[in-house]
Order: structure tokens, then sequence, then C-alpha cells
RNA sequence: GAGCCGGUAGCUCAGUCGGUAGAGCAACGGCCUUUUAAGCCGUGGGUCCCGGGUUCGACUCCCGGCCGGCUCACCA
């Protein structure tokens, strides 16, 4: 096996006093800064090339050709042409970006039209000389080439992959002995040498001295597929990152909506506080919790399924605009949009009202927008184009029923309720016998408008019964001041004027109690402290909390919530 | 929790009618000093997810289980 092949290495490395795990090694550069330093983004200029065509392979449902001049100097090319023979020249026209580094005409197409540049031409002006520059860098071996008494390989790190070249003459027997005996492909190295060109014109390091960084002792996943299978993608995340440059995409875009959440919010004058994630009551939200138990208190603990309450004593205690970002746990199931624990956004500033928050959640959209997008407004979410850029349509909760059932406000808080259950078994909602007014109202709601909320949408204006901690609508007692944006079918966030009236909160609890009596398992519970700290008064308030995980989907263009969670929650491995 | 689909070499995948398993990549040996899905010659590698059953014989058929995916239910 493999795996006791490269064992035995380690230990040969230990029996000639090398340490296959060396303490450091000291790098001059990222990958990509080199990258950055001596080539430019083409941009998508267009252009119109003769080149000949070296090789062709498939790529994404599409062919990627490999292109090259009489002096050998190559440039990439994506095209969905199909009759291309290797070794033909062909005039292509396309736009010249940048390809896992390399220049690359995209959507390239055959064309009459006289060419107007060459690859050499393209070359000088977007990929530079390095001159000799001397770097040292460190990273995964992921591609290996050995040609007698030469090699190449590419070295990879997380942001980029540059090609190395090792020579026996200028490396030394001894060295290059090793090199070939020792390091395998998977193994973390490091490499000191000179930057140069090759004929093909790639931008390559020309090893002089090369060290083992830490041993791989397992074969990597194969180098042209990845690794598709998505057990092993969640389980083994790291191997998903490595062999996947689309994992290691998402995970850096997630990454920076976080960032830029944060810096807008902070720029925004809200603070970053942090609440209990071990809270002794579970309120807040409508859901189930884990339970644990603490053991010097002996008592115990609901991990917190909101931070809504404690957020809300915040504004109480004087702090006007605070936000959190962090972990909730619901004890519920797991699907493609659901796992046990997921990240959201809470925030509450004083003196807003849901007209404020609508605003803002818009500017903060556009933000987002603006930096992890790029500019780019538009996404791909599951088969639709999506944009993401505001304003977004806004539409009252009852004026979408209406319009999909014909029953209006009156029909669903006071007709009875034998005719919502009728009317909730011809849409098929299940069980609905079991159901109380209120989780009837909301399953009908889901069942006829969220399908059609693809483009985003404030739905607005949600009744009382739906939204305990939400103050009363000013102009109508049947509702409160709500809003949720729904993009791509997904409620992404959820906002509303606090309620404020200590006596009416303690009301609305109570009859959160009854709806748990009457057999919602979900039903929020009595918090009596926060009762307390609204009788000293929370001034005027709105409130909202956006679902990281979902707002990152949309933004990655990916239907499963495991493919924006780094570790997803999976049952054990078996027979381990 | 229910239904459907899947689990074969380190990885990606074939495997016909039930006759004890194949390819590419990776690995190993050899050749090769500008290659890049390098190339050429050769070699090894399997708990066919697990446990039963049917059968002369099971990767294949049947039953049970484990893990995963999708759909539904529940939820955000």
């Amino acid at each position: 096996m493999e795996r006791e092949l490269r064992e035995k290495k380690v230990e040969k490395l230990r029996e000639l006093g090398i340490n296959p795990y060396p303490h450091k090694f000291e790098t001059t550069h990222e990958i990509h800064k080199i990258r950055e330093k001596y080539e430019r983004d083409p941009e998508g200029e267009e252009v119109v090339l003769r080149a000949k065509v070296k090789r062709i392979s498939n790529y994404e449902g599409k062919k990627l050709l490999r292109l090259t001049d009489e002096s050998g100097l190559e440039i990439l090319a994506l095209t969905e042409e199909q009759d291309l023979k290797p070794g033909q020249e062909y005039t292509f026209k396309g736009r010249l970006i940048r390809h896992e580094g390399k220049l690359t005409l995209a959507d390239a197409v055959l064309t009459e039209e006289p060419p107007d540049a060459t690859i050499a031409e393209i070359k000088k002006a977007y990929d530079f000389d390095p001159k000799g520059e001397r770097v040292s860098i460190a990273g995964r071996l992921v591609a290996w080439r050995p040609m007698g008494k030469a090699a190449f390989g590419h070295l990879q790190d997380l942001l980029g992959k540059i090609q190395i070249y090792l020579r026996k003459d200028l490396l030394g027997e001894e060295r290059f002995k090793f090199v070939k005996e020792f390091v395998d492909l998977g193994d973390v190295v490091g490499v000191k040498g000179k930057l140069f060109r090759t004929q093909t014109g790639e931008l390559t390091v020309e090893v002089e001295e090369i060290e083992l960084l830490s041993k791989c002792l397992h074969p990597l996943p194969e180098k042209w597929h990845g690794i598709r299978d998505v057990e092993v993608r969640y389980r083994q995340r790291y191997l998903d990152l490595i062999a996947n440059p689309e994992a290691r995409k998402i995970f850096l875009m997630r990454s920076r909506l976080l960032a830029e959440i944060r810096r807008f919010m902070v720029d925004e004058g809200f603070l970053e506080v942090e609440t209990p994630v071990l809270q002794p009551v579970a309120s807040g939200a409508n859901a189930r919790p884990f339970v644990t138990h603490h053991n010097y208190l002996d008592m115990d603990l609901y991990l917190r399924i909101a931070p809504e309450l404690y957020l809300k004593r915040l504004i109480v205690g004087g702090y006007p605009k605070v936000f959190e970002i962090g972990k909730n746990f619901r004890n519920e199931g797991v699907d493609t949009t659901h796992n046990p624990e997921f990240t959201m956004m809470e925030f509450y500033a004083a003196y807003w009202d849901y007209r404020d928050l609508m605003k803002f959640t818009e500017r903060l959209f556009q933000h987002l927008v603006d930096t992890v997008l790029e500019g780019k407004g538009e996404v791909e979410f599951e088969g639709h184009r999506v944009n993401l850029r505001p304003p977004f349509r806004v539409v009252r909760y009852f004026d979408l029923l209406e319009e999909k059932t014909g029953k209006g406000k009156e029909f669903f808080l006071r007709a009875p309720l034998e005719e919502l259950v009728k009317l909730a078994t011809e849409l098929g909602v299940k069980k609905p016998e079991a159901l109380t007014r209120a989780k009837l109202i909301d399953k009908i709601f889901e069942k006829v408008a969220e399908p059609e909320l693809v483009q985003p949408a404030f739905v607005i204006d949600f009744p009382k019964i739906l939204s305990p901690l939400a103050k009363e609508h000013r102009e109508d007692p049947d509702l409160v001041e709500r809003f949720e944006l729904v993009v791509g079918r997904m409620e992404v966030a959820n906002a509303y004027t606090e309620l404020n009236d200590p006596k009416e909160q303690y009301r609305r609890f109570l009859e959160q109690l009854e709806e748990k009596r009457a057999g919602d398992e979900e039903a929020m519970e009595m918090d009596l402290d926060f009762i307390r700290a609204l009788e000293y008064g929370m001034p005027p308030t709105g409130g909202e909390g956006i679902g990281i995980d979902r707002l990152a989907m949309l933004f990655a263009g990916v239907n499963s919530i495991r493919e924006v969670i780094l570790f997803p929650a999976m049952r054990p491995e078996s027979g381990e």
C-alpha cells in the first residue's frame, strides 16, 4: 500500500537525521502575491487570434484548448466549438481572462475576422518577465512530472499555484536524488530559487534548494476530477479544500461576506457584542432547543435558539445599536436548507422601526454586492437569475395570500377553524387538523406564497398571532410591523418594530404558552427577566436577524447549506 | 420519521444473463534536462459498505442493518 511506503520513507528520513516534519521554513512570498507581481489581469479584453491547437481537453462541459505559436508560447482557450482537431490552426475570437493563473481566451468562437493579436503580443502585455527574482515559497505539491534529469511540479497554497522546475545539474546529484527518493505528490514542500518563464511562457521557480516540510501519508485525490463523493467532501473537508478549487472559492467568499457584513455594521455605528449561548430559558424564536447540563450548578441549560431577548436587554441598558454574529442551535431536521447549528446576525437599533430596517437592509445588500460580488448583482440560484441589487419588491402578507387563495385577512383570522383546515387540506398541507390557527396560516402561506418568491422581496405586515415579539401595526391591530426578506424561496431575513410594552409582551408570552398547550412544540417560552427588563423602558426599537448560511448559499449560487458550512452535521462514520 | 437512489482499487468510474472484477489517474521499476491531464515500456494493487439467506456458484437475486444523496414531513 502507498501508505506503508510513505511511512517507510518517514522512518528512513529519521535514520538519515532529517526531520520529516521540520519546525520552520522562511518564505518570502505567498504564491498568489508572486503571480500578482508578474501578471496583469486582462479584464476580458476582446482579441482575435490565429493559433495552433496543441491539446484539447474537457472542462466543465466545455473544451479547454492549449493554443501555441511557432516559438512554443502558449495560452489557453475555453470554447464550445466542437469539431476542432489538435495540430490544426484556427482563428478564434474571445475575451482574455485569467483561468487558474493562466492567460485564457474565454468564450472562444471560430471567426473569419482578421487576427488582431499574436500570442507573443498578448503575453508581453499581461505576463511579465520576472528577471530571475529570488523567492522562497512553500505549499503542497499537487502535480509532479519527473523527466529524467529534470522535473516539473506545481506548488499550491490557499490562493495560488505556481510551477517549480528542478534540474539535476543545478540542484546537484545528491539533492536531486533526495527529491526523487523522498518527495511525493501531496507533500508540503518549501523551495528557494529564481523566477523565470518557460518556453510556453509559464511563470516558474527554478529550484536551487528544496525542503520537505510535511509528509503526506495518503495519496491525493485524482488530479483531474478532484473529489466528488459528497460524503467524503463533508467529512474530510480538508481533502475537498486541497482538491477542489470550487470549494476553496466558496469558503473564501463566505469569509469575505462575513468580513464585509462586520465592516458595514461597524461603519454604520453598530457595536458588536456577545450574549450567552448557554441559556436557562430557550426563547426568542419558535424552535425546539438542545438541552445540556451544567455539573457545578447542577442545572439544565439550553443552547440558544436565538440571541434576541438578550440583545434587547442591551437596548434597555442604553446601547443604541448592537449586533451579534454567532451560532444558533435548533434541535430539528437536517436537510438542504437546515443545519442544527447555523450562523445568524441579529442587530437592533433604538429609535428605528421596520421601515428603517428595510432601507438599511437594502443598503447592506448593495454593499455586499459591491464588495463580495465585485459589483455583479446577479447570481445563478436553482436555475434562476436572481438580482440581488436593491431596491427590492415590497408585498403585504395578506395581499399575497389573497392573490393566491382568494381569501382575505378576515377569513384567515376569524373564519371558523374548520374552514382553514379545509383550505389547508386542499392545498396539500399535511395533518392540518392538528395545527393551531397560527400554524395553519403559516403553513398555507408557505405553501402558496413562498414558491413564487424567487427575486428578493420584502413580505410585510404579518399577522400578530405569528409574531409574539413584534409590535402591533400602527394602522391595524390584527397585524404587526414585521417583514421577512425572501430570496430564492428562502427566508433570508426577519425583522420587526420591536414590542416594548412589558404588559403586552407578557400577554403575548401567555398566548405562546397557550399555543404550546395546544400542541405546538415550538411555541416560545416565557422569559420573566426579559419582561422585567422591558419594565425599565426599552426605547422604540427595530430589530432584524439575517441567516448568514443562506446568504452565503445565494452568493455562492449553491442549493445546499452543506456547501457553505465547512463541517456540516453528520452521523459518525461506522466502523471507526 | 417516510419514499426513491447510491456505496466496486488511494481517487474518478465501468462491470452484460448469477460463473470469484476492469479502465484512467495515483503508486512501484525502467527511459527521458522547458514539461504542464507530459510521453514511452513494464509491474503490483480489491473486506465489491456490513450481516444473513437463496444457489453447485452472489459485486450481481432476496431480507435486515450502517452511511450518504435527493424528495417529502418539521424548521430558518
